[in-house]
DNA sequence: GCCCAGGTGGGTA
DNA sequence: TACCCACATGGG
């Protein structure tokens, strides 16, 4: 488990944390993101939206099987072939695409050379992923995480909806805003946001997607307050 | 058979 | 800024 000490916390730091050993608590260390490359962990998080889990998983074992998880190999997969070989992900032309556009950039950028691109600024890296088409703001900062290993926190659905039931945000907060806040509020440490990511999806896959209204929530009821302001 | 899913991008008002 | 919709398959 990632440590959080922390001094003199405030009413949000504090409920985060709280929120946090909770989690730990209940579910243990995640082992996040099971990618066995940085480039498996590119993939997955280009194929991840809409199609969580077991779909992905399936996607990436087919890439390999094709001895397509390489960038220089998946470039030379046709776009055809790339799309059949994606199809238990979902929408698999349009991911065919952003994988294909995503290789393209490495070998113009970073003469085709991850690791190269990996030790970009932070800054700088986040800013050249977000202009890459299919990649948001979600998907560059599970990169950045994940791959690089830089103290990013990724916001998701799930970060969101989570923490407004706990009352630590509003529902409406704005993505920027909402990472801005978590990250004000924590040690930058990419271990224990790799963990908090993983934790939020766990927890919302196996308990809030099945119970809507947080019947039975597996988490302390007391880590709420009074709805905050704005 | 219907609804939704760890998001993104394009369109519209 | 806010909302709608396509992307497309798979599971509940």
């Amino acid at each position: 488990m990632a440590r959080l000490a922390l001094k003199r916390p405030g009413p949000v730091r504090r409920r985060l944390v709280r929120l946090y050993e909770a989690l730990d608590r209940r579910y243990g260390p995640q082992g996040w993101w099971p990618g066995r490359s940085a480039f498996e962990i590119v993939v997955g998080a280009i194929l991840a939206p809409h199609a969580a889990g077991p779909e992905v998983e399936r996607a990436i074992a087919r890439l390999r099987s094709a001895g397509g998880l390489t960038p220089e190999r998946l470039a030379r997969l046709g776009p055809g072939r790339l799309a059949t070989l994606l199809g238990p992900s979902g929408a698999f032309r349009a991911k065919a695409r952003r994988l294909r556009a995503f290789v393209d950039y490495l070998a113009m950028r970073h003469d085709g050379r991850l690791r190269r691109m990996l030790r970009r600024p932070t800054s700088g890296l986040r800013e050249e992923l977000l202009a890459l088409p299919g990649i948001g703001p979600e998907t560059a900062d599970a990169i950045l995480l994940y791959a690089a290993g830089r103290p990013v926190f990724v916001v998701d659905a799930y970060t969101r909806r989570i923490l407004a039931r706990h009352r630590i945000v509003a529902p409406t907060v704005a993505h920027a805003r909402l990472q801005a806040l978590i990250m004000a509020n924590l040690p930058h440490d990419p271990a224990l946001f790799g963990e908090y990511h993983a934790l939020l999806v766990r927890v919302a896959k196996e308990h809030c997607r099945t119970r809507p209204r947080c019947e039975g929530c597996p988490l302390r009821p007391d880590l709420g307050g009074r709805p905050p302001r704005g």
